[in-house]
DNA sequence: TCTACGAATACCGAATACAGTATATGGTAC
DNA sequence: GTACCATATACTGTATTCGGTATTCGTAGA
């Protein structure tokens, strides 16, 4: 049985890896060397950042029908590494076969985008009750620090509005020190690829909310789990209906209870 | 531009693809037969369905190390399903590279569980609240209907025991009627796979904790969303205490408020 | 003009081949 | 006994090929 391995430093690395041998004492190496990460990157990974660098910047939009073969003409490598990030995408629900062949990227419908919200809903409105649990003011000045970064900073663009705001909510549940959560909060946002595709969701800046982000952070630190999970709920209800008016002006502005 | 294509179902297919033509109108013929799944099945769909098994019966453990070549050789397919199968569970983190080729089954630490845990408690305390402010009798009696299944079905191993719970809290979140909900539960659960690897999850039966199964439907109904959230947040916080006592007795019960 | 059928085309999934990389092993020198 | 070096081995990632399947196209016949 081989041994357990970690994570992606497997191990100490036999010393005649490192640069030439010093004086240090082996217990000193951690302190002043990182772990290299020894895995060959792939192909795939990258083929895969760029057709989500696509699906987010609108060159890929949906109804697309992504060919495998002419991806991997167009990008000059075989078509084994992008049927593997294609895959991925599917996993991801991003895109779906076609029935002709190729994939097609997938439009996200109304309900869907409710649906998305909801998750949204339940992750960072844990996260919030978390954190007013806590009370723990180291975690909360990250968050506003977090809050000040991604507010005075100028938006060149309507895609990075929608970046700052999604560094100020990842702030927030990174805050939770739960990784699973954060990875959880990642994989909603990154479904959200596709939901960019239906409407310019980076045209809605949830800063401006009411509850606004400062606000939810009055409610973190006022210490009512309760209080802060519904503060932040309202405050992702609100960025739904916003989104939803985009669209449909009929979709009235949510009103908060 | 291709049209968008809603899911596995792509569309009407031409009638000439159908059994021999009869007398039907053709606005009756989808009262007669059942839209059929027109994608070709994957081997590698089926190497990971296999390897999943092996992950949660036992076959597998951690630091098991799995090899591309040896596992098609077994399952007598080439390589490339294999590498589809295991990049996948590469992606859901169930698995990580090793230094010297293969794949290395990855262990839970005791510190994923209870980020795992706490995932739960957002995932399912978000469900609970969303029952209770809508009240929908249809909805909460499914979940009555799973519970009565589950509790009085007699548990010959220890791993339908864990399935059966299962089953009761996804009834839960698909009462919610959000697919992307289930979505998440069904992921976070799947990565309990490795979880299972570390204790044995499967022993536990959180049908007999406090608050029960049946006490959250009863929190469901009393129509109090914060109510019904924290219940579920208790009763999952008994199932983590219990969890880790397994393996350290003075991790005590936990205390329920 | 419409329908049916066969061939062509487009694309995928899987198998196979090739090249690269990291580790293990064996031999040799000190 | 230890360190170093060359070689072998084990495995991966990618490229290429092959065969299957679904759609499209062209043509013949009614």
């Amino acid at each position: 049985m081989s041994p357990t391995v970690k994570g992606p430093s497997p191990g100490p690395r036999p010393p005649g890896s490192w640069p030439p041998r010093t004086a240090y004492p082996a217990s000193d190496m951690a302190e002043h060397f990182l772990p290299i990460d020894a895995h060959r990157p792939r192909l795939a990974d990258e083929v895969y950042r760029q057709l989500v660098d696509a699906l987010s910047d609108g060159g890929l939009r949906p109804g697309d029908r992504l060919i495998q073969e002419r991806i991997a003409e167009a990008m000059g490598v075989s078509r084994t590494p992008v049927r593997e990030a294609l895959l991925r995408l599917e996993q991801e629900r991003i895109i779906v076969p076609g029935n002709r062949g190729g994939f097609i990227v997938r439009a996200a419908s109304e309900n869907e985008i409710r649906e998305i919200y909801e998750t949204r809903e339940a992750i960072e409105g844990y996260a919030a009750r978390l954190l007013a649990e806590r009370g723990d003011e180291t975690a909360l000045s990250l968050i506003d620090k977090a809050i000040d970064e991604h507010s005075t900073q100028a938006h060149d663009t309507a895609h990075e509005g929608y970046l700052a705001n999604k560094a100020v909510h990842r702030a927030i549940v990174r805050a939770t020190g739960n990784t699973q959560l954060v990875g959880l909060f990642d994989a909603v946002w990154d479904r959200s690829v596709a939901v960019l595709l239906y409407a310019d969701l980076h045209r809605i800046t949830e800063a401006a909310f009411e509850p606004s982000h400062e606000e939810l952070l009055d409610t973190f630190r006022a210490g009512d789990p309760d209080r802060a999970c519904t503060a932040m709920i309202e405050h992702i209800r609100v960025g739904l209906a916003e989104q939803l008016s985009i669209h449909d002006p009929s979709k009235a502005r949510y009103e908060t209870p």
